[in-house]
RNA sequence: GCCCCCAUAGACUAGAGGUUAGGUCACCACUCUUUCAAGGUGGUAGCGCCGGUUCGAGUCCGGCUGGGGGCGCCA
């Protein structure tokens, strides 16, 4: 995670998540984007823990986010967990930063108290209703030293307010170009919360100046908020980064994606059994395409592919077929051995693990080879290998129902016989068992389906011969005389 | 209510005035095949609506409609 110093790019950029929840697959795609930007252009991505709400962030939630976040692949070159120059990297550490730029603001009367109460400022919004503003209606500006002093008296805790002047503001951004606010729509908003903890508005400026922010890339939500972040960086003073603010990710109905669309967790995926390969892929492709049709991606390639300039302003729907197939992709190119690694929490979860470890590595290779492209997820795997590995194995009522037939049960038997006495490797099991069938008169499915079943307990599966020759010769003849035992 | 953003099939998108509107997922059919899967081939399906500019509009402009976002002592 670590850069060397003789980097030549000046480009810092950030992703901010509050630890309020597991990393949501719309922050995720914001955090990827983020990521591929500064891989991009040799810049540098900063964590940081943005935990001002202290009711709900829980260092388990900071902890799962850096995790998932690291699971899908996205490194970051300064964050709460490594060393960096502009830390510390949690806004709760920063407390004192805050304070200070704040009482500058007061005493440069940019900014001042408001000793409102939510309940007076709602009094009077309602008393007021022929302007139906909203919010705050800048009433504590102009209070005097004497007011002040009296609601001081009484003990209330102030918050400070940022003095909002009526001008029109310009955002030039890198996505949506350029966007105009009137800012008399604008209320002087809090800047500072009665505990002394910063709002999101005032601490999102002063770390994004402080650590150098060059480009601030997050979710469309925020571009009506930007002007505000405007007028802050415009009271320090000082100049903004450039912005871009990247569509949305919506569920099925085009709403906000919520628990009522399914999963929205990255964690969720990662535990049904997801490549980060393939969900770092498809995620990608949410709002973001090339100008030609490729939609399959390495890291490498997206890194060297993406540019901001063909983000697309259009919010995108979370499709997780789509995502079901690319996972898919990535599995069919994966290792087998890989695979194997991977599936081993869903293998221990399925109780199938002391079965699977009495098999040498080579065998589960051809295993995992011959069911590879069955593999939709890792969740998966247990239920496709278990038959392999499985000592015994259970049959289906209606399998045996199906081929409990007298001839079917002699063919089966002779049939045992022949198998007895052959070598078991594919080709000469399936030009054996052929040769079978024409000796008597048999279609090859006759035998071909019962034989399956006899044999692993299903009746859909890879190639039968390449299984049998993986179960091995004694498995496979127990199986079969068991089956005939029903 | 006010402000901001957006609009190509069910979904993701390509398209920067002249295209038979291209690709992918999903769906359907066919094919390969001992089953399933994977693969191959083909198919159904789209420029939200109304005006304007132009010889010509998916593409430019305006309006409407629809969707999303914001207007917190949440971030």
């Amino acid at each position: 995670m670590d850069k060397t110093t003789n980097s030549i790019s000046n480009i810092r950029v950030r992703f901010a998540p509050s630890p309020t929840g597991y990393l949501h697959i719309g922050n995720a795609r914001t955090a990827l984007f983020n990521y591929l930007f500064a891989q991009k252009t040799k810049g540098f991505l900063i964590l940081r823990i943005e935990d001002t709400d202290r009711e709900r962030s829980s260092g388990e939630y900071e902890q799962s986010i850096i995790e998932d976040l690291k699971w899908i692949g996205i490194q970051w070159d300064e964050g709460p967990d490594t060393d960096g120059h502009f830390g510390p990297y949690r806004q709760t550490e920063r407390i004192e930063i805050y304070k200070e730029f704040a009482e500058n603001l007061l005493k440069e009367k940019k900014a001042y108290y408001c000793y409102c109460t939510k309940e007076e400022i709602e009094e009077r919004n309602k008393q007021s209703s022929i302007e139906k503003k909203a919010g705050y209606d800048n009433n504590c500006r102009t209070l005097t030293e004497q007011q002040a002093g009296k609601y001081i008296k009484e003990g209330r805790k102030p918050v400070l307010r940022l003095i909002v002047p009526e001008k029109t503001l310009v955002v030039y951004d890198l996505v949506r170009g350029k966007v105009e606010f009137n800012t008399s729509l604008i209320n002087d908003f809090v800047i500072m919360k009665s505990d002394g903890i910063p709002t999101y508005h005032f601490a999102v400026v002063i770390d994004d100046l402080l650590m150098e922010i060059s480009h601030v890339i997050r979710g469309e939500d925020h571009l009506s908020n930007t002007p505000k972040h405007i007028l802050i960086y415009e009271a320090l003073g000082k100049q903004t980064p450039q912005f871009a603010h990247m569509s949305m990710t919506l569920g099925s109905d085009r709403s906000r994606l919520s628990k009522r669309h399914g999963a929205t967790s990255v964690r969720a995926y990662k535990e049904e059994g997801y490549l980060p390969e393939a969900f770092f892929n498809y995620i990608s492709l949410l709002g973001w395409a090339t100008g030609d049709d490729k939609e399959i991606f390495s890291r490498e390639e997206l890194i060297n592919e993406f540019s901001i300039e063909k983000c697309s302003k259009v919010n995108a729907i979370f499709d997780p077929k789509k995502l079901l197939w690319l996972n898919g992709i990535y599995i069919r190119k994966e290792k087998p051995l890989k695979i194997f690694q991977a599936s081993m929490p869903f293998i221990k979860q399925a109780g199938i693990l002391d079965d699977v470890l009495k098999q040498s590595q080579e065998t589960i290779e051809k295993i995992i080879t011959l069911q590879q492209e069955r593999i939709k997820t890792l969740k998966d795997v247990p239920a496709l290998i278990e038959f392999f590995v499985k000592e015994e194995i259970e049959y289906k009522k209606e399998d045996i129902e199906k081929f409990s037939e007298g001839t079917i049960k002699n063919m089966l038997k002779n049939l045992l016989n022949e198998l007895t006495n052959i070598e078991f490797k594919h080709e000469i099991l399936e030009d054996s068992v052929r040769k079978f069938c024409e000796q008597n008169n048999l279609k090859t499915s006759d035998i071909f389906h019962p034989l399956r079943v006899a044999v692993t307990g299903r009746i859909k599966g890879p190639g039968l011969f390449e299984a049998m020759e993986v179960i091995g010769k004694e498995k496979v003849l127990k199986r079969i005389e068991n089956f005939l035992s029903y």
